[in-house]
DNA sequence: CCATACCGTCAGTCTTGACTAACGGTTAGC
DNA sequence: GCTAACCGTTAGTCAAGACTGACGGTATGG
């Protein structure tokens, strides 16, 4: 419970590898065997990485015999992009007051104070 | 140059603390103390979570006599919506090609394949 | 049944990075 | 000039995680 999906989801997009490995998937269904070709690292690697994007639903999985053929996921970055949307939002939201002359900014003791120009 | 925009922003974002940082920063401009005394951590990790921050170009800081001002910076966003743009469309092409029953599945020797039915 | 192909998992190594403590630098007040 | 407040930087510690190598498990071919 201390660990949002927010988080998650970005924990796995912060490693350049996985990212790289999000594009692959973004066009085609792999198999591991290939991933691990394409990125001369060991299956292994490949398959942690797998492991842990679809913990974050950004990747499905599709067994087929032995191998496994992993998917990207467009709605594993649902929950990400509205985190931004808001962060977003309160960040502009919080400019445009300050551009009106009625920002935010906070004195030593906490109390209000006036802004002053961007100097 | 090993290292893109959208990798520092990533890695940036990556860290809960720094969500923290910046939620307090989206509505108001606040020193460097004020946030230790928040987070019940050290000045020093803060200050170090503020570079990485306005490194990732998340943070502007503005310096008023010994005091330093921090502020949270939307522009810093624009790229990394960008991408995720990008990865969601290509994501979401394909998973329409494949429902069209006209996917991108490689068979073993790398020649195309028809897509069978999901599962 | 045996060999092979494909893959996930575990143990162990090594790098990255978050944190504290101590230090130095700059500004305001007396 | 001296002191105090505020902050960035550094060295050092410790945990998280990316990677390799070895192992075991399952399905296909002979």
């Amino acid at each position: 419970m201390g660990v949002s999906q927010t988080d998650v989801v970005l924990r796995a997009l912060a490693e350049p590898r996985r990212r790289e490995i999000l594009t692959l998937l973004a066009h085609d269904e792999v198999p591991v065997g290939r991933l691990a070709e394409a990125f001369d690292v060991s299956r292994s690697a490949v398959s942690q990485h797998l492991r842990v994007l679809e913990d974050a639903g950004l990747v499905t999985r599709r067994a087929e015999g032995t191998r496994n053929f992993y998917r990207s996921r467009p709605e594993g970055l649902i929950g990400l992009r509205a985190y931004l949307d808001e962060t977003w939002a309160a960040s502009l939201d919080a400019a445009r007051r300050i551009v009106e002359g009625e920002a935010g900014v906070l004195d030593a003791d906490g109390t209000e104070r006036d802004s002053r120009a961007t100097a």
